[in-house]
RNA sequence: GCCGACUUAGCUCAAUUGGCAGAGCAACUGAUUUGUAAUCAGUAGGUUGUAGGUUCGAUUCCUAUAGUCGGCACCA
């Protein structure tokens, strides 16, 4: 997918366009005041306060239309250089540029402005010289949105817009969005059967029908078999727990209207458990460690539960009930950065498993101006801060920092990717924790026989098992590798009435060998029985007439090809078994 | 939670300005006995998300509510 950000000349059309949808928005709405209007990395947005009025689905084409007259109108863009004061001057009476304006350094910027027939508007350009040049474009969608990004502002329209070079372009920009909403990980789990949400049952809670199951739990093993190689332990624990211990951990505090309400029995008060560190940290509180001991590694295949703001739901990748890969490392403070790479590691060497090449590590800082979620003391922060950064570097991988993403409790190493509706989301994410052991008293007896604190490292590699499963179809697009299918193959006779009985010895025997094989028998034409497994994305489709039962062989055919080959069926075996345990991912 | 849109059969979608709610696929029944992406015929399937209201009459208009979708905010 295009990125109209970073490609400098898409990002001037864009810039451009902005503001001559601005234009077309003072046409038709004169009271129109712009805030920004920058070019993302999807195109470009203009936030505009409207007054009362609002922007509808059936005001963008209108806009469209405006937008039309001016391109082919075929204005001059003029850009004007200002000191502070002209700029004061001429958008005085203009609450947000004068916002804008009072916020730029006097000495430093340069202020410019775009003038295009009976409108100008400030910006940093560049900009297209005619708005001539601005005739391929499309409003893509609107919504409201909060003023510099603060719920307790007030609301404005924004217009979101895509501009490109060629009437071509522009088509085979839209097609792309089109196709990427047909791999969108909803559309794809519908059809798959992979999970399910009812209202009856409530918003966000999602339902694992039987294929789906199916992934999640060799996903699980997967990762638990990676885990155990490595030396974790894993425990269960409850999925309900008192409020004491998200006191004790500092999770009430912060998140308790992220959290389901709390229940009141017998005195007590109970939550659902919005994650599972604080459970880790009593258990390893349960006993006395040595130096020698660390680190402990402990791991949960764990049900979490966050009351989502409804408006964030997105099927499996945002739910109300979701399940952690999750584990926390208790090590000495000479340990971290060991087990940071190990951890890092661990990243990689899973995601290659996986064949996932789009993702970028990035390390989130804390944003120092925000004391309220950021306790604790400076200094700390920053050796934690600079401990992750130092053991990124060395790992050689490449990463960004972005600032006001730590947890409240320390920075972390988070691993991005993006959905198919083009979110930024976590995946994998490792975390270095100084607060939680301290809250809890966490201790170790050291080599000299003396109490020491260890330091706790957060970490869940593939995330949540929901959104893995998420990005893993949209990757894929249903077409999952072999050992990951739900139903790996399907044994097709030629004719159900002559071919069923060996159809169903060859389907015993894979069944016998741990393949989850199904048999078609229905009294339908080959060609439907085919077109069934292919739209179900099958990897594995095999027929069986009068020459495979007579050399007691199979005709292969895989899922997205047309190619059949005919083996022995031990032969096939051995292949299907090769693939299945090499994880190999489709080509 | 905020702004906007949407909700019709199991699924995907139709239904002129308010006038008897339809199709394809799936399901079921029968015929056909199949060699690589849809065999033919028939049957059944709905209080149009829910609750109110306007109207002689509401899928259509109004109000409330739930869910979904696109953004915004949030994301331990």
């Amino acid at each position: 997918m295009r990125n109209f950000k970073e490609d400098a000349s898409l990002n001037t059309l864009n810039h451009s366009c902005a503001h001559m949808m601005a234009q077309a928005v003072k046409h038709l709405y004169p009271q129109a005041k712009f805030w920004v209007g920058p070019v993302v990395e999807e195109g470009f947005y203009y936030d505009i306060d409207l007054g009362d009025e609002v922007i509808r689905d059936d005001d963008l084409p209108k806009i469209e239309k405006e937008m039309k007259k001016i391109a082919k109108d075929g204005k001059k863009i003029v850009r004007r250089e200002l000191s502070k004061k002209e700029a004061l001057d001429m958008f005085g009476d203009d609450p947000y540029k004068v916002d804008l304006i009072s916020r730029m350094d006097e000495n430093e910027t340069v202020i410019s402005c775009y003038s295009q027939g009976d409108f100008t508007d400030l910006c940093r350009g560049p900009h297209v010289d005619n708005c001539k040049m601005l005739k391929n474009f499309k409003l893509t969608k609107h919504s409201g949105a909060y003023w510099k990004g603060d719920k307790n502002n007030k609301v404005l329209q924004r217009i979101y817009g895509v501009c490109l070079p060629s009437a071509e372009d522009l088509q085979d920009h839209l097609n792309d969005l089109e196709d990427a909403k047909q791999r969108d990980h909803r559309k794809l789990g519908k059809e798959l059967e992979m999970f399910m949400f009812s209202d009856v049952v409530g918003s966000g809670l999602p339902m694992w029908l039987p294929n789906g199951f199916t992934i999640r739990r060799l996903l699980s093993d997967y990762i638990m078999d990676k885990e155990l190689a490595q030396g974790y332990v894993h425990v269960m624990t409850p999925s309900v727990a008192s409020t004491k211990l998200y006191k004790v951990s500092g999770h009430l505090e912060h998140y308790k209207d992220d959290m389901f309400p709390i229940m009141k029995r017998e005195g007590d008060e109970y939550v659902l458990r919005p994650m599972n560190c604080p459970e880790h940290m009593i258990m390893y509180k349960s006993k006395l460690h040595s130096y020698r001991d660390l680190p402990v590694r402990i791991a949960e295949i764990a049900n979490d539960f966050r009351f989502e703001a409804g408006g964030a739901l997105t099927g499996i990748e945002r739910s109300r009930a979701f399940t952690q890969n999750d584990s926390h490392l208790f090590c000495r403070p000479d340990q971290i950065a060991d087990e940071i790479k190990a951890v890092t590691q661990l990243v990689l060497d899973v995601y290659r498993d996986f064949g996932f090449k789009e993702y970028e590590f990035r390390l989130s800082l804390r944003d120092k101006e925000n004391t309220e979620k950021y306790f604790g003391n400076d200094e700390l922060w920053e050796r934690s801060e600079a401990e992750l950064r130092k053991v990124i570097q060395e790992m050689g991988v490449k990463y960004y920092e972005a600032e006001g993403e730590a947890a409240f409790y320390g920075p972390k190493i988070d691993v991005q990717v993006r959905s198919a509706l083009g979110h930024d989301v976590t995946l994998s994410t490792i975390q270095l924790d100084y607060q939680l052991p301290e809250r809890f008293e966490l201790e170790y007896v050291d080599s000299d026989g003396s109490k020491a604190r260890p330091v706790v490292i957060h970490r869940a590699i593939l995330g949540s098992i929901d959104r893995f499963v998420a990005f893993l179809l949209e990757e894929t697009k249903g077409n999952l590798p072999l050992w990951l299918a739900p139903r790996q193959a399907v044994v097709i006779p030629v004719s159900p009435e002559n071919h069923r009985e060996y159809a169903e010895e060859v389907a015993a025997r894979m069944k016998r060998e741990g393949i989850r094989t199904e048999v078609d028998a229905r009294n339908e034409k080959l060609g439907y029985r085919i077109r069934e497994a292919q739209i179900k994305k099958i990897p594995v489709e095999i027929v069986v007439g009068d020459g495979e039962r007579e050399s007691g062989s199979v005709t292969v055919r895989r899922y997205g090809s047309r190619q059949e080959t005919k083996m022995s069926l031990q032969e096939f075996l051995d292949a299907v078994h090769a693939e299945i345990d090499g994880k190999v991912m489709p080509q």
